[in-house]
RNA sequence: UGGGGCGUCGCCAAGCGGUAAGGCACCGGAUUUUGAUUCCGGCAUUCGCAGGUUCGAUCCCUGCCGCCCCAGCCA
């Protein structure tokens, strides 16, 4: 079930560095920026750098990048450290922030300043975006550019203790204003932002931009390996920039392709939307991306791990349908998940030949493959509920299930024949009455005759009715960032709430628990809605439904 | 049009000069008191295209085509 680390392009990377011996041990990271909850994409991320650091005998850091006091909250910090811990990392005494290295960045801002590698600009942000060129226009120097070194430590020394308002001066590396490589003309290092941070409080009014801190933590840390996204990619020759000119340990940036995935969307920005308007009911809806959602849901910790290694790792845009990780959900479920019986929409049935008030207490196993698991009792009596689906008044020759004068089996029970519809005034099918072969419990008929249905049933009397939540895909198209506005493209039928008629033992479960619904799917104990003897269930995932497809 | 990347089966993805791994999907077939699971078998003479180097190229060279990213005082 645990997926084998297949070779990738990283792996031959760091092999080759510690071939050569130009590295010893490998120090990774996961960075992420407090300003909204993880989510799959994350889980990539945080798979890849702490799996190869367990792999390699390591070490993997959790740092937060926060470096911009305007979006990042502590409820964000928790939550992360929530999830990465239950996707079953441990970061050990490697937490770090980015606002804990506020004192050195700016040190070493100072030291550039004095190297005549730094200067204090004083344009606007328009100006400064004017004068930046295009793609194919090379930049302009700033008239500011060439101050002195005594004045711009002055200018930034006064940024520093506030005496400006927000925008009045930015801090810049002096670079290149022709570089081809728009990163390089003369980046932003520091900007005057009064506001309040969630771990320095207002300590700062000048926060170090992403651009001029993340290289460095990185060195700060001892990070070997810094592992990050394509987009950086750009990025890189400026980090290497920075740490030439400090004189500090270069860590080696290696990119990857992030993760898109079907039906879904993955930005920030926008999951953020989808909380704040309410189209989901938080961060942690079962229909969200997100870890916490992903949990929420039921899916295992173990399942978005062997996703996260079967989809492998590389640098082409990629993009992975949606089935892939329910098939990796299916997966773990399959195996861990207990069997238990539910009726969704129900059909009620009578055992004509079933004497009326007589119950009977049938073992059945917990799990098919697994006998270790045990049995539960199941009541069986005249009148049951079986799904409405599994009956048909004309039914095709392929349709295994019930029908005027067909024959099935009920799970873990006996073999029954549909001898009378019933229906009401409309037409409507009300009732189905059968007679059950009494001598089929446990065994197959005597008389040598085949039955290949097998359909799931309850006892009407013994019926617990239970809240269920069916969720489908939040997005109607394949790529919601394609249409012109993905909320258009919300899936409205993304969570229908309905009840089901569950087997007794179904009020008898913990919260956060998944149980498979024979023939239905996986259902997971609701950790918020549900309380003690009345569960609420959580559709994780439907079973692989090849009739279905049939049709 | 400047710069940086990427192009191997429907979707991912190994391969790094010696003659195309694997997973998912799909198609057969077996087992099955879940049309589930499990199990067997099938599934790229071909690596974006065109040239070149070589005994030999998906791997090296040249040119072309296609896609992605970059002009935040976001990360």
């Amino acid at each position: 079930m645990s997926q084998e680390p297949t070779s990738n392009f990283i792996r031959t990377m760091i092999d080759e560095g510690l071939a050569g011996g130009h590295r010893q041990k490998l120090i990774t990271r996961f960075p992420p920026e407090p300003n909204g909850y993880l989510h799959i994409g994350h889980a990539k991320s945080i798979c890849l750098n702490f799996g190869l650091a367990e792999s390699y005998g390591g070490r993997c850091h959790l740092r937060f990048d926060d470096t911009n006091p305007a979006k990042e909250e502590q409820e964000y910090v928790e939550a992360i450290k929530t999830d990465v811990r239950w996707l079953g990392f441990d970061w050990g005494e490697h937490l770090y922030f980015a606002s804990d290295y506020f004192d050195q960045l700016y040190r070493w801002a100072v030291k550039l300043i004095q190297a005549g590698k730094a200067y204090v600009d004083s344009q606007s942000a328009d100006e400064m975006r004017a004068n930046r060129g295009s793609l194919t226009a090379p930049g302009v120097d700033s008239p500011h550019r060439e101050r002195s070194v005594e004045e711009n430590l002055d200018l930034f020394e006064r940024m520093k203790k506030g005496e400006f308002p927000d925008g009045k001066h930015i801090l810049r590396a002096k670079i290149d204003m022709k570089s081809p490589n728009m990163n390089l003309r003369d980046p932003a290092m520091y900007r005057i932002l009064h506001a309040e941070h969630h771990r320095t409080a207002d300590r700062w009014c000048i926060y170090p931009m992403y651009d001029f801190a993340h290289g460095q933590e990185d060195s700060i840390e001892g990070v070997t390996h810094s592992i990050c996204t394509l987009e950086f990619e750009d990025h890189r020759p400026l980090y290497d920039w920075f740490v030439e000119q400090l004189e500090i340990h270069a860590p080696q940036q290696i990119e990857f392709a992030r993760l898109n995935l079907s039906y879904t969307v993955m930005s920030k920005r926008k999951l953020l939307q989808l909380v704040t308007e309410q189209h989901v009911e938080g961060w942690d809806d079962p229909r969200m991306p997100t870890i916490s959602g992903m949990r929420r849901r039921g899916y295992p910790a173990a399942a978005i791990r062997n996703f996260c290694e079967k989809i492998g790792v590389g640098k082409s845009y990629s993009w992975i349908d949606l089935s892939v990780l329910e098939e990796s959900v299916r997966e773990v479920l399959n195996q861990t998940a207990q069997r238990r019986m539910a009726v969704l929409e129900p059909l009620k049935v009578t055992i004509t030949n079933y004497p009326t008030g007589q119950v009977e207490e049938l073992q059945a196993p917990n799990h098919p493959q697994q006998p270790e698991l045990g049995t539960r009792t199941l009541p069986f009596s005249r009148e049951l509920y079986i799904e409405r689906n599994d009956f048909m008044e004309d039914p095709p020759k392929k349709f295994f299930r019930l029908g005027p004068g067909r024959e099935v089996r009920l799970r873990n029970a006996y073999i029954i024949r549909c001898d009378d519809v019933i229906r009401d005034d409309s037409g409507q099918v009300t009732e189905l009455h059968c007679s059950a072969d009494l001598d089929t419990l446990g065994k197959n008929p005597a008389d040598g005759r085949k039955v290949k249905g097998i359909i799931h049933w309850v006892s009407a009397d013994h019926a617990t009715s239970v809240p269920v939540r069916l969720y489908d895909r939040l997005f109607n198209q394949e790529n919601p960032d394609k249409a012109e506005d993905y909320l258009q493209v919300l899936n409205p039928d993304s969570l229908q709430m309905t009840e089901a008629l569950a087997e007794p033992n179904l009020l008898n479960v913990q919260s956060g628990e998944t149980l498979q619904f024979e023939r239905v799917g996986y259902f997971c104990v609701d950790s918020k809605d549900s309380t003690a003897g009345a569960p609420v269930f959580n559709r994780t995932v439907t079973l692989r439904d090849t009739w279905a497809k049939m049709k």
